[in-house]
DNA sequence: TTGAAAGCGCTAACAT
DNA sequence: ATGTTAGCGCTTTCAA
């Protein structure tokens, strides 16, 4: 009498509409049938609310339709925004997306990249904190397509998604002494990660260019952390009171050098400046809202996804060279450095975060 | 000659070692075998380089040590707590964490439900929006276990972890009255979703409890986003100049409530404080950093993840009843209600988002 | 058009 | 202790 246990199977199917499971599977797959038997095939699995196992599909078909994203921590704005956007795309080209926390551990990002091997998904998208030797040479013989959001030797032959944090640092400088400021402190993270070195080469250039002398007790570099933009804010304040800017090496920094101007009785922008970069959900959401600059995190997610999926679809492309592509960065002004700046986001441009209910209950 | 085209797999080692796929077999997995054996297996294996292949393993096996993870929407402060903890217990138990945004499309929570069945993954954590009797019906004949975060009704056999929105909103208007503001305005989010209801309940208990009076049109319902906040707070001052105190249903609601305040010139909070609800990351990046009641997202996803992984876990669990929790909603007080609140966070409690790099380049 | 059968990579009886 | 073999559920030749 049917049911034979466990959830429904093509045996299920065939035995209650009396065709073999061939039948059965080329119906289910839209091959070619006599109209007769897609009838009985279809109401039959209808009628034991059959859904096919996809692991078994896989263990055939040798894809998984699963790709995975892997980053530090998901708790950083920047990957939040990242993975919506690999999410999006990877699930309009019907893959679903595994996420991975490495926690900065490098061994960890190592695994992941070796885990490919399991056959666990097609393909990976990795965000590296730092590059080493070790990533170069595990990513080279990777089991599966790997696409790395970050910086990588030219000579590497892995596809990579960057961005321009040189670039977008003399960006956020030139604004500041362009609106009249001089003396623009660096508060940054820690100087041997690739952002931390990026953006102080930036810092640097942009000083150089404008001709603006460069104090080297006018920099700090920590952590990349809220609380270690407050502590950078005040130590800088207490030795340099004559600052007129701080330039932050990423947003939280920027919003926890805010609050120390703040504590200080100060007032932003008149007394002081205060720029980020990233331009994650906090900036817009500060008062006064935070001018930043946008290094593209959701570009880069939507192109790295892009990529893979290039490197799973084509197979013609499967042989292709690494391509590396670059984000372009862009400075948002917001209050936070021109009191005239509009509160209110001038253009459309998918604010992020947004709308969703406070979570349940 | 080895290398038979594709990744290795048991028989290229067993061919390798000369022994049978079953010893290989074994000794991958630790059964008994003599040392002789093993020591050419595992050689063989590292030479090759060999990597397991999880689907083959998943289709015998029957389970995949996947969990799904569906919310609306990444985006959200809330639901990245969520993933957060979730993706530590899961890993911590050996399991991946796929994750999947519905983006509050109702046909498509119902879509992820009914997905269990193609056994991608073991089981479900799911946070719906609304509760449809589409819902229930789906959740009560779901394919594998679920667990949700959220309200159901109390007859529904399926675990659930609920927030209590309105103890939590009491917690806040309370606080509110007992710091002294008397014109308590609410901005609130959709009525007809279940937070957006239950917070206003809260709302109105409180009033009533403090006997305070009810102004209908001292109530805003519109979007949950900072946008809408700003809006809402706006035409609320406008109306209502002597109001004293805005509570807000979430967080970005409050923060956009926040900079409406702040364009007017008026102080927080001496003129007017502000709290919200859910005490997400912003909450304690925004100046002055913003009084939220901590609804639990972190716990409320810690909680999911061990009741899902029980049901997976226990053989002898598997019939028991539905099980439901409820997170204690918890007040944390800063500056934007009180001024004399430290700008610091008096405790450590694992401050969330923090420290990553602002990711590559 | 349809059915029988092989096989994806692995684990677990079962037999030796 | 080790080898042989039967599947897990599915797709896809290959014959009929």
């Amino acid at each position: 009498m049917s049911d034979g246990g466990g959830p429904p199977t093509i045996v299920s199917i065939a035995e209650r509409a009396g065709v073999s499971i061939a039948s059965v599977s080329r119906v289910l797959n839209g091959v070619g049938a006599r109209p007769d038997t897609v009838r009985k095939v279809e109401r039959a699995a209808a009628e034991l609310g059959y859904v096919p196992n996809a692991v078994a599909q896989s263990l055939k078909g040798g894809r998984t339709k699963q790709l995975t994203f892997a980053m530090q921590d998901i708790g950083n704005p920047v990957y939040v925004a990242m993975v919506r956007e690999i999410q999006a795309v990877a699930r309009a080209a019907g893959y679903r997306l595994l996420l991975h926390s490495t926690d900065a551990v490098i061994e960890d990002e190592l695994a992941v990249v070796r885990s490919l091997g399991d056959r666990t998904s097609d393909g990976l998208i990795l965000c590296p904190i730092r590059i080493t030797p070790e990533h170069i040479e595990v990513l080279s013989q990777a089991a599966g397509p790997v696409v790395v959001i970050g910086s990588l030797p030219g000579d590497v032959q892995v596809d990579a998604v960057q961005a321009d944090s040189v670039a977008g640092a003399r960006l956020a400088v030139q604004h500041l002494a362009e609106t009249g400021r001089r003396r623009i402190a660096l508060i940054n993270g820690p100087l041997d990660t690739v952002p931390g070195h990026n953006r102080r080469q930036g810092y640097l250039k942009a000083l150089a260019d404008l001709g603006l002398p460069h104090h080297p007790d006018a920099e700090r570099a920590t952590e990349f952390g809220l609380a270690a933009g407050r502590t950078a804010a005040h130590q800088l304040l207490d030795e340099h009171p004559d600052l007129d800017a701080f330039f932050c090496a990423n947003d939280q920094l920027a919003l926890g050098a805010s609050q120390a101007v703040h504590e200080r009785g100060l007032r932003i922008p008149e007394d002081i400046a205060v720029a980020g970069m990233d331009d994650s959900d906090l900036a817009q959401a500060a008062w006064p809202p935070l001018t930043s600059v946008d290094l593209g995190s959701v570009e880069r997610g939507r192109l790295a996804a892009r990529m893979l999926l290039d490197r799973l679809g084509g197979a013609d492309l499967e042989a292709t060279r690494a391509r590396r592509t670059t984000a372009v960065p862009r400075l948002v002004v917001r209050g936070s450095t021109d009191p005239a700046a509009p509160a209110a986001p001038a253009t459309a441009h998918g604010t992020g975060t947004g709308s969703g209910t406070g979570a349940s209950a």
